[in-house]
DNA sequence: CACACAACCTGCGAGC
DNA sequence: TGCTCGCAGGTTGTGT
């Protein structure tokens, strides 16, 4: 589930619903995610109050009142839920917060690809936080730095978007739906896209999230129904998961190929 | 250095 | 109805 807008739907929920809360006790389970929980993580972060939480790619960030951090990735499955009862566990929930007053975060996440962890001292000596490129929403992503570094690649656009390292945030959803925005194939090498139209690119990236964070914002107003479930929002597709369909542009059938052993579908008419 | 690919897990839907 | 196969929104580590 959880691209940019996705984790930023969890982050507003979160801060409407923790901000200046207490940690009054955490279960985790030993099995660990896709790493195993931070060592001693319940010991070393009781007592401690949750600040305003932040995001930076797909990375949710619940700074505390002690300078540590926690940090969230959510992987393929991961969900947040904010509950104002004690959930009784199922199989996939592998982190409950108890928080004062009767709040709990609960993450659930059946694939186990996401991951938590706690960040001591400097977020950007965090080894997941310093790998990051600009953030896709930041100032720092920009048409022109793109270009700088797309203008040498092999290697085809499709993985440069998905390299999280270049620009933090897009995922497979969003990088196939922001290529067809932009008319560019994701076959394209980047070392053949030119500087107009990276501009074109970056400029629709930013867009397209703001847009999906928007629809996404609508329904964060049900994050305390009972049974817990945050709204994420339904963007309309324009090409991701449409092979076979015609696209609603020129009316030629969405193609769908692997890259990276991921599926792109892009129209081939519309991007070239 | 730049890039491709397998691996990590579980659930679900398509097809037989 | 029930089984097997392939696929899923992400990232790391390894190998060429």
């Amino acid at each position: 589930m959880p691209e940019l807008p996705e984790v930023e739907t969890v982050r507003k929920a979160l801060e409407k619903a923790v901000i200046n809360k207490k940690i009054i006790d955490i279960y985790h389970g030993n099995k660990g995610l896709r790493f195993p929980f931070p060592y001693q993580f319940k010991q070393r972060v009781i007592g401690k109050t949750i600040l305003k939480p932040r995001r930076i790619g797909k990375y949710c960030i619940l700074p505390l009142n002690s300078k540590q951090k926690i940090l969230l990735h959510l992987g393929m499955s991961g969900k947040v839920r904010i509950l104002d009862k004690k959930p009784k566990l199922g199989n996939h929930d592998h982190m409950l917060i108890n928080l004062e007053d009767e709040i709990y975060i609960l993450l659930t996440d059946p694939r186990r690809f996401g991951f938590v962890d706690l960040i001591e001292g400097k977020e950007r000596n965090n080894k997941f936080i310093k790998k990051l490129g600009p953030e896709a929403l930041s100032s720092g992503f920009t048409g022109k730095y793109f270009y700088s570094l797309v203008k040498n690649k092999e290697r085809n656009i499709k993985s440069i978007l998905l390299d999280q390292s270049i620009v933090a945030g897009l995922g497979n959803i969003y990088v196939n739906e922001v290529l067809f925005i932009t008319g560019i194939s994701p076959k394209r090498k980047g070392k053949n896209i030119s500087l107009r139209k990276c501009f074109n690119l970056v400029k629709n990236i930013k867009a397209l999230l703001l847009s999906a964070i928007k629809e996404g914002g609508t329904t964060i107003k049900d994050h305390l129904q009972p049974d817990g479930k945050l709204g994420y929002f339904k963007i309309k597709l324009r090409v991701y998961g449409k092979t076979k369909s015609k696209c609603f542009i020129c009316g030629f059938l969405i193609k769908e190929i692997k890259q990276l052993g991921r599926t792109s579908f892009y129209c081939g008419k519309c991007q070239s």
